[in-house]
DNA sequence: CATTTTGGTAAGTCATGACTTACAGTAAGC
DNA sequence: GCTTACTGTAAGTCATGACTTACCAAAATG
């Protein structure tokens, strides 16, 4: 269910675009409008929307207000994922296996490198 | 711009929920829709917009159609956070060392364990 | 203290998209 | 062939949400 926010955070492309303004470095609320092609107050509703689902955080410093990327929603994100990958690998594994049953031998599909 | 779809794709309760479905094993519409509170048919526009974006394959068997899971979606959502998780990492350990200049020891939080 | 900079909020508009019911097409069973 | 599953598509309704401009609050600056 929480998962839900943190898609349609990212569902959207100017909310997209901000987060990925904030890749390298903190940025105030007018340094990321420059960056758009909506208005600052879009801009803000965008961050409150990114902010509430944990994407996002903010520190405020003298009249500025600087945004950062949260690493807990993309912490949670990554671990929707994995558990998917998982799922989903052992699950068609299985179906492989009934489906090819005694041809060749095994390829391990499932190795992930990092 | 491909991600967006991606994210839109997963954004709806609905359609993550019969997304959901497809972890174990594949199913028909009629299978997924039975586990749904919408209609069949709206189950079916859900599933055309899951295709779209690579998240869902179909297999046509006799008059039914079988849905399965597609890992292209899945892997390209997880490279995207995968990049994302080395630059953010990578940015904001510059801006830790810079405002933490000299203090104790450093601490390795970006270890991931898989 | 007046002004400026910065940014959040209110209110209203407009497009998008998630449903519904009705309909059309295709493969199986008799 | 005719009927019976099983499914996709068309058309229309309705809620949501992404914008805009106007306004208000708070911290720096002179």
């Amino acid at each position: 269910m929480t998962y839900g926010k943190i898609f349609t955070a990212l569902a959207d492309d100017t909310r997209r675009s901000i987060f990925e303004d904030l890749r390298e470095t903190p940025r105030s609320v007018s340094e990321l409008a420059a960056e758009q092609t909506v208005s600052r107050p879009a801009v803000s509703q965008h961050l409150k929307v990114l902010q509430e689902c944990g994407l996002v955080k903010v520190k405020p410093v003298g009249t500025r207000r600087l945004y950062s990327i949260d690493t807990d929603g993309l912490a949670m994100l990554r671990d929707y994922l994995d558990s998917y990958w998982s799922d989903v690998l052992d699950a068609y594994q299985r179906e492989i296996e009934k489906s090819t049953e005694g041809k060749s031998s095994a390829r391990n599909s499932s190795a992930r490198k990092r």
